[in-house]
DNA sequence: TTGACAACATACATCCATGTATGTATAATT
DNA sequence: AATTATACATACATGGATGTATGTTGTCAA
């Protein structure tokens, strides 16, 4: 005769309290980091998400409405640190704007390269295409990212001010051109190559940039 | 009783000429860029590939063996003329290789704004994620682009025998200082935000990161 | 203390994309 | 002229992902 000892059935199904609960949606967040940056946003799974977070997909539809919300999440905890560092280094007004700026630029690699999961944030936003699903934050993320341009902005403001910058230069060039290097290097950093090493060369990079190449002629004999 | 009028059944499945199969091949292949483009790799079937293309799924497994294959297919119609253009232009050894740099760089953004396909192609190479099945060109691509990074740094070491460059100064981080500087600028180009307007701005762009930023200084009274 | 609801787990239905197998008519080959 | 391989179209089988509906249990508020 068959006999079944109930009391070994595990009781899984029971409920958390609400700080177990914030728990759970980070477990998923990270779960969905990990999977996102090993094999890419659209071949994971939302089920390959939940065993990375040893939870099911029942938590992931109760805590996000699907996976373009969990990718948007992740874009949150990127985005909202970065802005803060260049706001409070935007409230010291230095009497050498530019070298402020190249010393915020050179902060900001480094802050990058220490932590692993911004790094890998920033990787996934870099390499994905907001096409699909993702269309709809398309706009709002490239808002964010104009709101910091308008930021490195006013460090060219400042030395215009200061008279520190010849004036028939257009600073919404500069920014750009700044903008464009900085997008660039990290583009390359972020790309997997090991072509660019922060600790490494990343200060020589910014320097160079901001030496310009026409610097180099004066050498000439 | 039923009768079936032979005479007015399609017969669509001939046997094509080797130009004809050619064009259809060519057909999938712009299909499938119109797909790629409107909604990411990602998200294109092979069937919205087959129907944009005016053929079947069948045509397309005929030609290539899955959608990653046409996926590199593409990448080789942008990246072979790209790599020619720049070996033409190192075979002129002028006077002056970083003015000429500076002329090319200018070319080569010109060139590409003027030629849409070569546009979409470029933005579709710099938007995918190279996980999952495409993981396997990864290493092939970027080799690729390792080759044209080879090919800036000839510029410079011209420079360096003419005695035109600062002997301190070096070529390898100059070559990657400019090289994330125009990969910057392609992203942010074929981002779809209007930022930059290669028409209008550039060649500023392009001088103003040849002139550098500490340039500025001496305007200083 | 007792509903009511939160926080999930489980089960189910549906759809869609892929790959392959098969059919077929014509161009190329002999 | 007969044969064969080409250049597809069509049909089929499969799996996997998504979303939703439903079940279960503990928590918290009243």
């Amino acid at each position: 005769m068959l006999s079944i000892n109930l009391t070994s059935v595990k009781l899984v199904n029971m409920r958390k309290t609400k700080e177990e609960a914030q728990k759970t949606k980070e477990k998923i967040l990270t779960g969905a980091l990990d999977c996102f940056s090993e094999q890419g946003y659209f071949n994971t799974s939302l089920d390959e998400i939940a065993k990375r977070a040893a939870v099911t997909r029942g938590a992931i539809y109760w805590h996000f409405k699907n996976k373009p919300e969990i990718f948007d999440a992740l874009h949150g905890l990127l985005h909202e640190p970065f802005i803060q560092l260049i706001l409070e280094d935007l409230e010291h007004d230095t009497e050498e704007p530019i070298s402020q700026l190249k010393l915020l630029c050179i902060k900001l690699l480094n802050n990058l390269d220490e932590n692993k999961t911004k790094t890998r944030i920033m990787k996934l936003f870099f390499e994905c295409d907001y096409s699909g699903h993702l269309a709809q934050f398309k706009k709002t993320h490239q808002d964010k990212k104009l709101n910091s341009l308008k930021l490195f902005e006013q460090y060219f403001e400042r030395a215009i001010q200061r008279k520190q910058l010849n004036p028939k230069t257009d600073p919404q060039i500069l920014t750009l051109t700044l903008h464009c290097f900085l997008k660039g290097l990290l583009f390359e950093y972020l790309s997997g190559l090991e072509l660019i090493n922060i600790k490494k060369d990343g200060t020589k990079l910014i320097n160079q940039f901001f030496e310009g190449l026409n610097q180099c002629h004066k050498a000439k004999p």
